[in-house]
DNA sequence: GTGATAGTTAAGTAGATGCTTAAGTATTCG
DNA sequence: CGAATACTTAAGCATCTACTTAACTATCAC
């Protein structure tokens, strides 16, 4: 099992979950108190503290305390990684569609070719 | 919880664990069976079995038997769903920092004028 | 047919996950 | 000060996950 990434792991188990993605989407309007993520989600504070607790372990959230509100703000990079890590993939995935096409047309000229 | 979506919560799901992102990867490049898939993974068969039926209801994966040997391949569009996602947010997101840069642009211009 | 190959099915298990309620601790307001 | 707000911590619990081993079925090769 090679290039293991403790890092992508956490960053798409984070995402596997409606409620976290919930909280990702408002985060990227903008900064937000946890009460504030809390608030479209049916489900007790601690319930969202622990999501928001998943979300920063995988480095997406980052949050500071200032008086008694928690604030917290999205970390981009983290979503970049898994994106990155997806488009790779379908990087290698289009070439090997590139390369079949350009064997299919050249078995097409080979035919009409041998044949007339 | 609007806009809840059970496809992107089963592909970020499948994509959070390195064993399958092993598979997806070795997907890519080309369709491959299972004992194929199952060489460079640590793990027992039916181990590797389960990871595949995990893949194969994310939809990031579909496969066939063919007399004894199940050929696995590749469903491109599943993971370009999950790369949307995480796209647009990051879109979001940056419309926000122009926003905010464009803000700070006439802030300042604003204190020059009234400084001089 | 016999045996090897390729995969399947079933059952069990340790540990992780996604909640909950109850009871705290700070901070701010009047 | 005393009450309201904004979390935080702890404990408990049903369910899900990621494996395992053992036993089975369906090809294919000779």
């Amino acid at each position: 099992m090679l290039k293991y990434s403790p890092q992508l792991d956490s960053v798409f188990h984070a995402l596997a979950d409606p409620a976290r993605r919930a909280m990702v989407d408002r985060l990227v309007q903008s900064p937000a108190s946890v009460s504030e993520l809390a608030k479209p989600l049916s489900m007790s504070l601690p319930g969202v503290v622990q999501h928001l607790a998943v979300l920063e372990a995988a480095g997406l959230v980052s949050s500071e305390k200032v008086g008694r509100v928690r604030t917290c703000r999205i970390e981009p990079e983290a979503l970049r990684g898994a994106e990155r890590w997806i488009s790779e993939r379908r990087t290698v995935w289009e070439r090997r569609l590139d390369r079949l096409g350009a064997v299919l047309e050249e078995l097409e000229d080979l035919e009409e070719t041998t044949d007339e």
